[in-house]
DNA sequence: TCTGGGGTCCTAGGACCC
DNA sequence: TCTGGGGTCCTAGGACCC
């Protein structure tokens, strides 16, 4: 591309970008099953426990939204198609996605699968406008890809998360910094980013609506009632000041994996059969990620919903199934559960890149560290589902 | 037809060390 | 003799996000 003469810098104020893929599962399935066009269609769990991952517009006109059971999604849209989620399908996507990102701009922080933003204020030299390079975002992902997302233009990180939030679906929207005051003020006070469910509560007693609220209201009063650092941050980014720049992805801080399962687990037996399948996962995504972490997390959910966790810190980090099984096992003793559960998690933190070589440990002999070796390299060849102990041959609780 | 799965960040208490 | 603070690590829980 050649320079553009006569590009005024007052122009390039709003450089950040929010790109938004639009019911992105739906979309990428979509791509292979075009039957699901123009048609209420969700991605979401379709057991008793399932919820609803990803929505159609068409869906959504019916009432049917993400995070809401799938039973509930089917009773407000009878005709809804549910389909069940591959996550490794929309990884790969998503892996696409971030590449028409970064070709455009080094400047990309991923949010999600679905969602980055871009600092792109070094084209000022190579486009017009930034929103000339939103349009080109736009472009690029509906003809390379398939794939329809909405775009927010404006100064700071919140200003154009907020503007993608309301160009949905399949559209593009700028906020010059003139008007932000306008734009933000009317916005519900829930459309904030940390605002949730505890955080509304207590603006409401503060007889708080919109953003414009929080905007008049003292700062002494904020962090009497939300603590330092929400009474803070809500303060400043309710007069839509936002200093955080667009910082490029960072390591993971944690890896997990967790199951509800569609009746709850009862006995000994039937959930550690379970924590050994989970401790299988868990192994797959952190060989995957070249990762290994020293803190094991043991996640347990009860059928009233009391969720409690307890974790064990080792001297050295760890991604081998039979030590996270076993640690996992140990913590299921802590906790000794005398109900049912509904869910169990296994997770570590206290990542460590494994860098191709393996910590020999004083209890490990070689010989199963051969296995595990191998088993993962199966795996990674042959898919998940190519090794299984034996234990769980008859398939997992 | 109650409430998925994968994460991040914050708080707060206690242990432990200097 | 009993009285310190500061800093870091660990653990558990909770709010929030997509």
């Amino acid at each position: 591309m050649s320079p553009i003469p006569g590009n005024f810098d007052v122009v390039w104020t709003e450089t950040i970008l929010h790109v938004d893929m639009d019911s992105f599962f739906v979309e990428v399935e979509r791509l292979e099953a075009p039957a699901l066009r123009g048609v209420a269609v969700a991605v979401g769990g379709t057991g008793p426990r399932g919820v609803i991952a990803s929505a159609s517009y068409e869906a959504r006109r019916h009432g049917v939204r993400s995070a809401q059971p799938t039973a509930t999604a089917l009773k407000m849209c009878p005709s809804l198609i549910v389909v069940p989620p591959s996550h490794r399908k929309y990884a790969d996507v998503s892996t696409q996605v971030f590449a028409i990102f970064r070709s455009i701009t080094p400047v990309v922080e991923g949010l999600s699968l679905d969602e980055a933003f871009l600092d792109v204020g070094g084209l000022r030299h190579h486009h017009e406008t930034p929103v000339g390079v939103a349009v080109m975002v736009r472009e690029r992902l509906r003809t390379e890809l398939g794939l329809p997302a909405s775009v927010g233009v404006a100064s700071n990180k919140l200003l154009a998360k907020l503007a993608s939030e309301m160009a949905k679906p399949d559209g593009l929207r700028h906020v010059p910094h003139s008007t932000q005051d306008e734009f933000l003020g009317p916005l519900p006070a829930t459309a904030l980013p940390g605002v949730g469910p505890a955080t509304i509560a207590a603006l409401q007693r503060l007889g708080v609506v919109t953003i414009g609220d929080i905007a008049e209201l003292p700062e002494e009063v904020l962090i009497g009632n939300l603590g330092g650092v929400v009474g803070r941050t809500l303060r400043s980014l309710a007069a839509g000041v936002d200093e955080r720049g667009v910082e490029p992805d960072a390591e993971a801080k944690s890896i997990s994996a967790e199951e509800t399962y569609p009746t709850d687990l009862q006995g000994r037996d039937v959930m550690e059969a379970a924590l050994l399948a989970l401790a299988h996962r868990l192994v797959g995504r952190l060989r995957r990620a070249g990762l290994a972490g020293r803190t094991v997390t043991l996640k347990v959910r009860y059928p009233d919903f009391e969720t409690v966790t307890r974790s064990r810190t080792g001297v050295t980090s760890t991604d081998s199934w039979r030590e996270l099984y076993h640690t996992a096992v140990e913590l299921l003793d802590e906790l000794r559960p005398t109900r049912g559960v509904r869910l169990l998690g296994l997770g570590v933190t206290g990542m460590e890149p494994t860098e191709g070589h393996r910590q020999l440990r004083i209890d490990t002999s070689p010989e199963w560290e051969r296995v595990e070796d191998t088993v993962a390299r199966v795996r990674s060849r042959f898919g998940e589902d190519a090794v299984t102990p034996a234990r769980l041959i008859d398939g997992p609780p």
